[in-house]
DNA sequence: TTTGCTGCAAATTCTTTGCACTGGG
DNA sequence: CCCAGTGCAAAGAATTTGCAGCAAA
C-alpha cells in the first residue's frame, strides 16, 4: 500500500509544474528549499516509484538521466546549442509503423529523436546576424 | 598521434564482427581470452577514442551504455521480450523533417525507437501457438 | 499499532584518472 | 629516444540499499 508522502507530492507538483525533463540533482536542489532535510535517498526512490506507477517517465539525455512529466512515449527535440530538451507536438506514429511495414517483428511504439538548433537559439541566432 | 595498439584493433574489430550493440562489459569479457592482462580502463579508453574519432557510436539503451559498429544516425529496435536491440533497415528521416516542417527550430537529425516484440521473438511466439 | 517513508551513511555500479612501465614509430 | 597506450589501483559520479526513527492509515 501506498502512504501519502508531503516529499513524494512535491516532487510530482515541481516535475509537472516544471513542465520539462529535469535531473534528479535539479529536482533535489530545488526542493531542499521546502525540505532542508531532503535526501537524495528520498528524491530517487519516489522519482523510480512514480515511474513505476507510471505517473513520469525517465528518460536519457546524452548519457544523463532525466525524469519526463509526461509518461506517455513521445518524441523528443535536443538542442545542440542550449542543451534544452523539447517535446515535440506530434508524434505521427501510424506514419512510422506504415513506413516500417516490411519489418517482420511486432512494433508496439515509436519515439523520434530529434537533434539540431532549437526554435530560440534559432530565434538568437537570427537577431544577431541582422 | 594515434599509434597502432593490439587491443584497440581487437576491440575495433569484435564491434565491428559483432555487428549488434554490446556493452564495455560484454567487449571486456570477450576480449579477455587474447590479453589475459586487459583491464576495463583500456576497453574503455579505447572505445571512447573509437567514439570520438566516429568509427564506431554510443547509446543508450535502458539507462545502459552500449556501443554500435556503425557510427552514422540511424533507428534501432528494442525487444521487449529478449532485449535485443536491432538495426532498422531504413531511417526515412526526409519523410520525418518534412512531418515536422512546423516546428521552428532546425532539425538537423533524427533517429526512430521503436519498441516491441522482435522478428525472432514474433516468430517464436507464432510456432508455439501452432 | 502497523507498515510505509525518511534521512543518513555505507554500499554498488559504471566509468574515469594517476602513475609507472611497456612498446610502437 | 619519445610519447601514446597499457595495466593496476584508486578516485569519481550517479544511484541504490540497510537501518533506526518517524509518520500515515
Amino acid at each position: 500500500m501506498i502512504k501519502y508522502s508531503r516529499q513524494r507530492e512535491a516532487i510530482r507538483k515541481q516535475i509537472s509544474n516544471r513542465g520539462d525533463h529535469p535531473t534528479a540533482e535539479t529536482l533535489y536542489a530545488e526542493l531542499k528549499g521546502d525540505f532542508p532535510n531532503l535526501s537524495f535517498a528520498t528524491v530517487y526512490r519516489n522519482l523510480n516509484q512514480l515511474v513505476e506507477q507510471g505517473e513520469i517517465a525517465k528518460i536519457n539525455v546524452g548519457g544523463a538521466t532525466r525524469f519526463d512529466y509526461d509518461p506517455l512515449p513521445h518524441s523528443h527535440f535536443f538542442c545542440r546549442k542550449c542543451g534544452a530538451v523539447i517535446d515535440m507536438p506530434e508524434n505521427d506514429s501510424a506514419m512510422l509503423l506504415a513506413a516500417h511495414e516490411g519489418f517482420s517483428g511486432i512494433i508496439e511504439a515509436c519515439t523520434s529523436n530529434f537533434y539540431g538548433i532549437c526554435p530560440e537559439c534559432a530565434a538568437e541566432a537570427k537577431k544577431r546576424s541582422n
